[in-house]
DNA sequence: CCTACCGATCGGTAGG
DNA sequence: CCTACCGATCGGTAGG
């Protein structure tokens, strides 16, 4: 490998670190609390390096969003491809997801639930790349839904939508993880009305 | 009125004023956004001035939540205690909540939604006060629904604590007030149940 | 990637 | 309630 892509290839290893400490962060801090002084003490660089990777902290909180809706994917769309369309995929989709809030994916709770709460009054990019992936989250559940036969999709999906929300809201105020078995009873009624 | 009862008096109203505009803001920038200095500005008075009325931070903090479930009990639970208890009680609640969140109340959206996500990953007094609220809100939902003759007061509570904070949020994300619509579809679903 | 800065703003204090 | 500060930290820049 020629020198300059070697530097090239650790530069894109860097910036994906850093930013996989920033997803964690922004999780538990939000996204302005993500800062550049911080997130560079955590990993062990000056602010400045850490900045030159970026350019503005605008462009940081975009790169998290964008890391932060991977990740997403990986844990929760990609696993459950090979499952069927439908209620098989949607009840698969869901315990991905509450899989992913409870045991691992983020060290701060939801990213999406912190980082939507805190940005949804503002202006902006960084609002809408969040609303963007939102939306695509939503879309997929009411896709899945109509594929169940479910009645209404629109509504169920944001029936699931919400007390998947909830359900990592309540958890992270009240460490009961009882929340869990709530909300998979409340997606068991929701889809119980698609195979009856 | 004696003048230092007048004194006191006026000191009252000022830092009742103080309070209501810093729900507004706590509810846009979440409670670390509230910022001594901002707020200040915004109630033309110096920093120092109204750092007087609660000397830390944090006792600024935990007096707007203290303010915001004082405005929370009179705009969703006093109007609706003349209402039979159970089912209809339950209903009004929650279609006082959605006209909160809706027209007035909150001019930055649910200050609950926010600030709890923005502080449930924390430790102190602030998240303990937020926590509590929340937990008597959903408290109060439980219990009606169990005098509404609902089979799982537990699991109906969660599920409308959830479909009312979800609404908030997608409505604050894309600015469609169907979701209002969607909310509202949900809690007849759940309240069918009981009178069926 | 670094050191060494910049002006602005943070929470908080002194003194009146 | 005010002016005038304090040290720390913010996002960002200069120069290497």
């Amino acid at each position: 490998m020629p020198q300059a892509a070697a530097t090239a290839a650790k530069g894109a290893a860097t910036r994906a670190a850093i930013l996989d400490r920033a997803i964690d962060l922004a999780s538990a801090e939000g996204l302005e609390g993500l800062t550049i002084g911080r997130l560079a003490a955590e990993m062990e660089m000056s602010k400045s390096g850490l900045f030159g990777h970026f350019g503005s902290k605008e462009e940081l909180q975009l790169a998290t969003v964008e890391a932060a809706a991977l990740r997403f994917r990986r844990a929760v769309i990609d696993p459950v491809l090979t499952i069927p369309d439908g209620a098989d995929r949607l009840r698969a989709m869901i315990d991905a997801y509450l899989d992913h809030i409870d045991v691992g994916g983020y060290s701060g709770g939801c990213f999406w639930g912190s980082t939507a709460a805190e940005m949804d009054d503002r202006l902006g990019p960084v609002r809408d790349a969040i609303a963007a992936a939102l939306d695509a989250w939503l879309a997929e559940l009411e896709r899945q839904a109509g594929l169940a036969g479910l009645a209404h999709p629109d509504l169920a999906a944001f029936e699931l939508y919400s007390v998947v929300m909830g359900a990592n809201l309540r958890y992270r105020l009240s460490k009961d993880r009882q929340v869990f078995d709530h909300a998979r009873a409340s997606v068991d009624r929701l889809l119980a009305e698609a195979t009856k």
